[in-house]
DNA sequence: TAGATACTTCGGCCCCCGCCGAACCATTGA
DNA sequence: TCAATGGTTCGGCGGGGGCCGAAGTATCTA
C-alpha cells in the first residue's frame, strides 16, 4: 500500500545514524548550517549534503540559502512531534538543549556578536527592529531591505558612512540575515557593516579578542535607548 | 549520543518496508499470528520471523504464544502513537482493515468454534462477557479469572461439573484465551472446558465433523438468552 | 580579478541487511 | 505414535545505500 511505503520511507530517512544525529540537533527548533550539521554528525560535508538534500526532498527539512551558507531547519512542528514520539519510545526524552552547541551556553555571545562584519544577537535584532518600527527600513524583495528617506536622515545623524557603503557596488546594500540565536532576520550587507562600524567607532561596542563576542559599553547601552528606543 | 542512536535504531526498525507493513497491520490494535503478518507483508515465514524477533527485542511488539500459534501485537499505545505520527507526516492516514485471511471469510467459524476444548468465537465471547457482567467471574492476575460465590451458584444451577474441573490440578482453572476472530479474551482452562462440555451435553451445541466449527442449536440459542442474557 | 569559503555533484568502494532454501523444533489432531 | 502445521534458526546470495576523494559551482573578501 502507498501508506505503508510512505511510512517506511519516512522512517528509513530517520533511521540512519547520521541523519538522526542531524535531526536531533535540529530539534532545538533553530536553523543550522550544513557544515554545522555535518560536523555534529561526524561525517564529511559532501556526505551531509546528500543526506540533507534527501530530507528536504521528503519535506522533513526546509532549507534557506544565505550567502555561501545554507541553513536547514525542521520543516514543521509535525516533524518535531514525530521525532519526539520516536525518542519517547527509546525511553529517553528528547533533549532540546543539546550539550554540544557551545554558543547556547554563552549568554554573552547570544547577546551581541559579529556576524561577518555586522551585529547579531539580541543587539543586532534590537537595532533592526528599531529601524523597521520607525519606518527607516522597509522590505524590498524577499531578502533585502531599502532605506527610506527618514532612514537616510537617521543614518546621517548617527554618523553612519552611507557613501562608502553604497560604493561597494559588488555587495548587497541592506540584506536580511538570519540570526541563528534569535532565529529572526537582522540587517547585514554594506549597511549592516556600516552600522556596526559606527557602533565601534563611537565606542558603543567593542570586540573581544579571539571571539565573535561583542561587548556593549555603557554608552552603547544608553545610545540604544536614546537613538533606537530599545532596552536590552 | 545514546539518545541519537536510540532514535535511529527505532526509526530504522520502522524503516523497512516489510516491517512497516506489519506494523501497519498491527495498527488495528489486535494481535496477529506470525504467518498472518508474513503473508500480509508479502514475505516468507522465516524472513518474517526474523523481523518479528527484532521488533520484540526492541520492545516495539509483544509476543504471546498460544498453542502452535504466536500472536504479535504492538507493545504499547506509545508505539501506535509514534507510528501514527509518522504516518501523519506522510500525509496519509492509517488503514486498519485488511482483506485476506481465510477464516475471516467463514462466518460460521467466526460465530462459534472450539478452541482446543472450550468455546470460542462470538458465542464464546458472549458467554464470557455474560459471566463477567453478572459478577460471576472476576480477574485474578494478568491472565486468569476466578469464580465468585455467585459464579459457583450459577455454574451449579447450569450443571457445570466444577468438581472434575478443579481436580485437574495440573491445569489452569479459568484462563484468559485470546479469541482470534473477536480479538478479545474468552474463557479457557478447566472451567472453559467444563462449560463447553455442558453446552454439548445439554444439546445446546454440536460439533461439525472435520471442522472446528460448532453449530448452536435452537435450544442453545434460547439458553444463551435465558441463562446468559445474550442474543447472538 | 584572484583567492578563500561553503556547499554540491560525481564516481566508485564496501558493507550491511533483507531475502529465501533448507533443516530443525513444538504443538496439535488422528 | 505419526503426519501435519506453525514457527524458528542457519547459511549464503545479492542489492541498496552510506561513505569519501576529487572536482565543480556560488558567494563573499581583498
Amino acid at each position: 500500500m502507498t501508506t505503508v511505503n510512505a511510512l517506511s520511507e519516512i522512517a528509513a530517512l530517520m533511521g540512519d545514524p547520521a541523519r538522526a544525529s542531524m535531526l536531533s540537533l535540529l530539534m532545538d527548533g533553530r536553523a543550522h548550517t550544513a557544515s554545522d550539521l555535518a560536523h555534529n554528525a561526524g561525517i564529511t560535508a559532501q556526505t551531509a549534503s546528500g543526506h540533507l538534500a534527501r530530507m528536504v526532498e521528503a519535506e522533513l527539512l526546509a532549507a534557506r540559502a544565505q550567502g555561501r551558507n545554507r541553513f536547514y531547519r525542521l520543516a514543521s512542528p509535525e516533524v518535531a512531534h514525530a521525532i519526539e514520539s520516536l525518542m519517547a519510545l527509546a525511553g529517553t526524552r528528547a533533549t532540546p538543549a543539546s550539550k554540544s552547541a557551545a554558543w547556547r551556553r554563552d549568554p554573552d555571545l547570544r547577546f551581541c556578536r559579529t556576524c561577518y562584519d555586522h551585529l547579531a544577537g539580541q543587539v543586532g535584532i534590537a537595532v533592526t527592529d528599531s529601524l523597521t518600527r520607525q519606518g527607516h527600513l522597509e522590505p524590498k524583495g524577499p531578502r533585502d531591505w531599502q532605506l527610506t528617506p527618514s532612514g537616510e536622515l537617521f543614518c546621517g545623524k548617527l554618523g553612519v558612512d552611507l557613501g562608502t557603503a553604497r560604493q561597494a557596488s559588488t555587495r548587497h546594500f541592506a540584506r536580511q540575515c538570519l540570526d541563528w540565536s534569535e532565529r529572526r532576520p537582522h540587517i547585514s550587507g554594506a549597511l549592516g557593516a556600516a552600522i556596526a562600524d559606527t557602533f565601534f567607532k563611537r565606542g558603543w561596542a567593542e570586540r573581544l579578542r579571539r571571539s565573535r563576542t561583542v561587548r556593549l559599553t555603557d554608552s552603547g547601552r544608553r545610545a540604544l535607548g536614546s537613538h533606537f528606543g530599545a532596552t536590552v
